[in-house]
DNA sequence: ACACCTATGTATAAACC
DNA sequence: TGGTTTATACATAGGTG
């Protein structure tokens, strides 16, 4: 390693342990919601082709934004 | 790698990257399910906690059992 | 609020029990 | 059918722009 020289930029920390709990900072807690609400919505379209099931999820932020998906039934475009 | 001798147990295959496509095997894709629910449940309760969300989820395998998830104003045990 | 980056934790495909 | 193990792929926290 380097020595820590003040005009050289501090090595990027990567990530921490989390618990699961709520998160207090709301804008923590909207960024991790933004990610995760991805993250599982991909699963579930995952979920639905490999296995050939049919999933319909709905999601309400903490602020009463609705997200919603659905592999079939449901779609209205389909 | 030592060389394939037919008495030494084959090595574990480990995890293979796989493409999102209908799982034609019936077991496999039955042990997928399996796996793969557990896994978005525990994401959607871990959403609604870290995030203060409400989540709904309801999934029916290819066999048509019926898996359900609610956070919280559905939940009729609360 | 969104996209990208990267270190690190988590999910999971195969195999075996 | 469900649990365990292990190697590897994937998700993601924290940071930056």
């Amino acid at each position: 390693m380097e020595p820590l020289n003040p005009r050289i930029k501090p090595v990027r920390m990567g990530r921490r342990k989390i618990v699961i709990q709520r998160i207090d900072n709301v804008t923590s807690r909207q960024i991790t919601f933004s990610k995760r609400r991805n993250g599982l919505l991909k699963k579930a379209r995952e979920l639905a082709i490999l296995c050939d099931a049919e999933v319909g999820m709905i999601i309400f932020s903490s602020t009463g934004r609705l997200n919603e998906f659905a592999s079939t039934w449901l779609d209205s475009t389909s």
